[in-house]
DNA sequence: AAGACGGGGGT
DNA sequence: ACCCCAGTCTT
């Protein structure tokens, strides 16, 4: 193969196998979709929401976590003019915390412009939103066509295309997209679901359970077997021993101090004081924590 | 291209 | 004790 056909598009699907795929896999869905409760909201703020929260989290635990936020924030304005030191607190057991100040800012942002954007290009300028959120969003919220493209849906696309090379996420992107350009009008937020549903449950990565797959019969890749990936070697730090651990212990004690904040400063566990003073520095230059003078910090607030 | 970034649940 | 997970941003 010469260089420009490797770098070139993939050959495209043929019509007829998409248009199976996406019946038979819409059809699966209908009868077996779990019973999320944040699938019962389709508006654009609940959904940005849910899907920031999934973003290298178990759905599972998005959906207990969602409405207890969506509750205590509402609306697109009330995540907007909360407190930021609130929105962390409401953010707690999800980790990654940045991506809640980064959901703020995009709230803000949004509220600024009359709303949120319905197409995948104004989304990815919001902070915290990548390919994957602005896609699902687009389409989950907005009737869009692209295919959102996680880890999940990635794994399908492969196995339907039998690849038998590792494609690029560009490729993955183009034949995703396939499938949605096939798909009646709004349609492509349920594919999304459905093929990630299907991912988790059925199209395992090490393991798929192919003879119970709905796509079973037009699969390139039903019944082949696929090989772990190899494991690293290395021994493991403990993860106490690692910044996310202690990021994580000063972050709740600062959600547990309130207003007033809480003194940072000594050992905490199996870090010294240096480490400690490091890991709270940086937690303020990102935005997580606002420093009150000798070595007092609380989450950010607005004033006094 | 490689690291940083959390925490809960499954095996 | 691992392993993985509806990714994104920074260096």
């Amino acid at each position: 193969m010469t260089k420009a056909a490797r770098g070139a598009a993939a050959q495209p699907l043929d019509r007829e196998f998409i248009h199976k795929v996406n019946r038979a896999l819409l059809a699966w869905y209908a009868a077996t979709a779990r019973p999320l409760k944040i699938r019962e909201r389709s508006d654009p703020y609940s959904v940005l929401v849910s899907e920031v929260m999934a973003q290298q989290t178990q759905i599972s635990r998005v959906d207990q976590l969602a409405a207890v936020f969506l509750e205590r924030f509402p609306t697109l304005e009330s995540l907007a003019a909360a407190e930021t030191a609130d929105v962390l607190v409401a953010w707690k057991g999800l980790g990654y915390n940045r991506r809640a100040l980064a959901l703020q800012r995009a709230a803000a942002a949004a509220v600024a412009a009359g709303g949120l954007p319905s197409s995948v290009d104004a989304l990815m300028e919001l902070p915290g939103i990548g390919p994957y959120t602005a896609r699902a969003v687009a389409a989950i919220a907005f009737g869009g066509r692209e295919i959102p493209v996680d880890v999940n849906i990635a794994r399908i696309v492969a196995r339907l295309v039998g690849a038998d090379a590792p494609l690029s996420p560009r490729e993955v992107q183009v034949h995703a997209n396939e499938f949605g350009g096939e798909l009646a009008d709004g349609e492509a937020g349920a594919w999304a679901q459905a093929a990630m549903d299907l991912a988790a449950s059925t199209c395992r990565a090490a393991a798929p359970k192919c003879g119970e797959c709905p796509l079973r019969e037009y699969c390139p890749s039903a019944g082949r077997t696929f090989a772990k990936v190899p494991r690293s070697s290395e021994p493991r730090t403990p993860f106490t021993k690692t910044a996310r651990w202690l990021r994580g212990r000063l972050l709740d004690e600062l959600r547990e101090a309130g207003r007033a904040g809480a003194q940072v400063a000594g050992e905490r566990g199996e870090h010294n004081e240096a480490a400690v003073a490091a890991t709270i520095n940086k937690m303020v230059s990102e935005g997580l924590a606002e420093s009150l003078g000798r070595d007092r910090y609380r989450l950010p607030h607005r004033g006094d």
